[in-house]
DNA sequence: TGTAGGATCTCTAGCTACTAGAGGTTCAAG
DNA sequence: CTTGAACCTCTAGTAGCTAGAGATCCTACA
């Protein structure tokens, strides 16, 4: 049986994360000492692992509630879980063209200037300023 | 003289993002009507476009609010705009590089897949629960 | 068995950058 | 003068945590 901490430091989650997946409904509730203190098995420990990783390759935690979901129910069709996967892939690439766009905007801006001149005549306050000057759109949000 | 209607017509930014602004004090308070709206000048429209167009640079809220600042003051040095532009830049690049692990990764799990098969034996679950697959790391976060 | 102190507990509030809604007032066109 | 769209303030909610207060527990050591 392991203790908060110990699932956090086999996890790298930290343990005030454990307790909030805990009251989001994402991890299940576990055992308690007399003292009131949670202790873990090695079911928990996976499943920590399981979202610590999806968490870290950008899946939402709704997406990762389902994904959870899923692998408790292992004759169900995988279709779902492809979806996901699918979706999060795409969402990730288009972040990167947007990035890439927002790359080269800074870039132009950034280099611009060197430093050296006043507010004045700064050639990045000057660029903020004036979308105009911008080649094609670019903006991160959606 | 514009209405706060107007102004978010012409910005683009909403309205209720434009009293959001005002009240974190990045946008000075504006003259109001007798009947307590808001009424605004050139000014202002100029210094909420510029506020847009860094925000779609990706600019956190506070480096706009340095920007600003230093735009209030053509005499100083231009050196902090130029700091916080090559910040920016910086960010961004090392943003897209997390991404493209990400991407390379998501795109293993998704296509090893074909979502046809069941949840016991789906790829994408058992890459989620297994990091050791992984080729060298990702995470997106810092 | 006693005790020290690190780990744990719950609870509340805060972070970024907004967005949504309630309930009430004002402005402008017809 | 009426109508209804636009405006006002205020509170609360979003994602995904993080930080702190103040109290309790667990364990190793003497």
């Amino acid at each position: 049986m392991f203790s908060i901490g110990d699932l956090s430091r086999r996890t790298g989650v930290k343990v005030p994360t454990i307790r909030y997946y805990e009251e989001i409904g994402l991890l299940t509730a576990p055992a308690r000492t007399s003292g009131n203190q949670r202790r873990y098995g090695q079911s928990e420990l996976e499943v920590l692992g399981f979202v610590r990783h999806a968490r870290d390759l950008g899946f939402p935690l709704e997406a990762i509630r389902a994904l959870i979901e899923l692998q408790g129910h292992p004759d169900r069709s995988c279709a779902e879980a492809n979806a996901l996967a699918r979706e999060q892939l795409a969402d990730v690439t288009e972040r990167i063209r947007r990035l890439k766009a927002l790359e080269a905007e800074l870039e132009r801006i950034a280099t611009g200037c060197d430093g050296e001149g006043t507010a004045g005549e700064c050639y990045v306050l000057r660029a903020l300023a004036d979308h105009g000057q911008c080649s094609g759109e670019h903006g991160e949000r959606a």
